[in-house]
DNA sequence: AAAGAACCGTACCGTACGGTACTATAAGAG
DNA sequence: CTCTTATAGTACCGTACGGTACGGTTCTTT
């Protein structure tokens, strides 16, 4: 697999920096090759030559933008639950705010939109270089909670799938529909706690909270 | 409001039907109005005629595919519990059967695709039209449980949401990227009963099942 | 039966886009 | 200084699509 940090150069990544703010602002319509050629500088003959093709170029932008998002590793130690419910807490805050971000937005739009076509080969790319790491990660997280005797369940993807759903419910695909991202925003700080709440009361095997927690406000 | 039956003529919702078989097996590039025409045994001059534009077709499939979905009422009466669990099993089942479905995935894609063009007419429409009388219907289901003791929460979209979490996941947006249906589909049995039992962890009064439901299997 | 509307099929038009070719310029290598 | 390489800018080509116009056919209405 290539390094990731290089697998443009640095004119290549400007590029496509543009070429997204190009997508941001109008969707794919606008993403066209003498649109992103003026945009950045460049001549088309030069994108054809790096990104093959108009394909190749939505792709590297994939690409691109996956290279950007860093890990933080969940550094395996003993977990105390307050380490968990911080980390799960913290996770669902920042997953909302990628799932809600323009940038996220706007390549999951795109993919979707060619996923009919050609195979879907955006599509997969999404999964793979954008949910599968994810979830892989969170699983891990998980795992480490139960090891450290905090969790209880079987199948960690089951587990996670959950967390997953409690915490975004919806809102991902009404965002990609077009509801303003902005209103929904807003919810998040007390979202991520209620979800992780919730999430702690179906698979927490500390059961102090039990009744008040979920249904006050 | 319209009543939904008669929005469009026979002959109209004949073309509205090829033009979503064309959608679904091509995607949004598939839907040219000439291609349209051809398959409909139509010509391009009628479909101006009845629909405006090719916006005003496409707003039109969207229009036409909700007048399908039937909307089977709560009817109001005093729940048991196994109705209540019976209800919102078989609620779950149609959601994933429904969000799984070729037509369903089709009209998201291409809505989505446009979304971030032109105001986002059709995702608009798509989540007036989906989204909002679903969501609306399963709230009062959730409030009917509640009046009859068997549930207990403040906010009726919040526990929806939960809900639809618990059932769907990350699993729509998989999907509409590309995620084969059909692998997806197998599970959907065990997948409704698992996030009814979640739900009725969090959100039911009964509290007789507490400790095996969620976490075996 | 005659008149009119609706509609199919096709031909047509303008445009916009993907992709290619060519020229010019600037930088580095020898 | 010259040759090579890379790239910007522009012009160009073919195609495909949205939208319109028109002739011919069928169906409805009177």
């Amino acid at each position: 697999m290539v390094s990731q940090t290089d697998e443009f150069t640095p004119r290549q990544n400007a590029v496509l920096e543009e070429a997204l703010r190009l997508l941001i602002k109008g969707g794919e319509k606008a993403l066209t090759t003498a649109g992103v050629a003026r945009a950045a500088n460049c001549s088309k003959e030069s994108l054809y030559k790096w990104f093959g093709d108009r394909d190749g170029l939505l792709a590297a932008m994939i690409s691109y933008q996956a290279s950007k998002v860093r890990a933080y590793e969940p550094a395996g130690e003993k977990l105390t639950e307050e380490d968990l419910r911080a980390h799960l807490t913290s996770f669902v805050r920042d997953l909302l705010e990628v799932l809600s971000g323009e940038v996220s937005l706007a390549l999951n739009r795109l993919a979707i939109g060619q996923a009919s076509r050609e195979g879907g080969k955006l599509g997969q790319m999404m999964l793979e270089r954008g949910r599968g790491p994810v979830g892989k990660r969170t699983i891990a997280l998980l795992e480490a909670g139960r090891r450290s005797g905090l969790l209880d369940f079987s199948d960690g993807n089951e587990a996670y799938l959950s967390l997953y759903g409690l915490a975004v419910g919806d809102l991902h695909v009404r965002m990609l529909l077009g509801l303003r991202a902005e209103d929904a925003r807003k919810e998040f700080g007390v979202r991520a706690e209620k979800a992780v709440d919730a999430f702690l009361t179906l698979y927490g095997t500390d059961r102090k909270w039990e009744e008040p927690r979920i249904r006050s406000v």
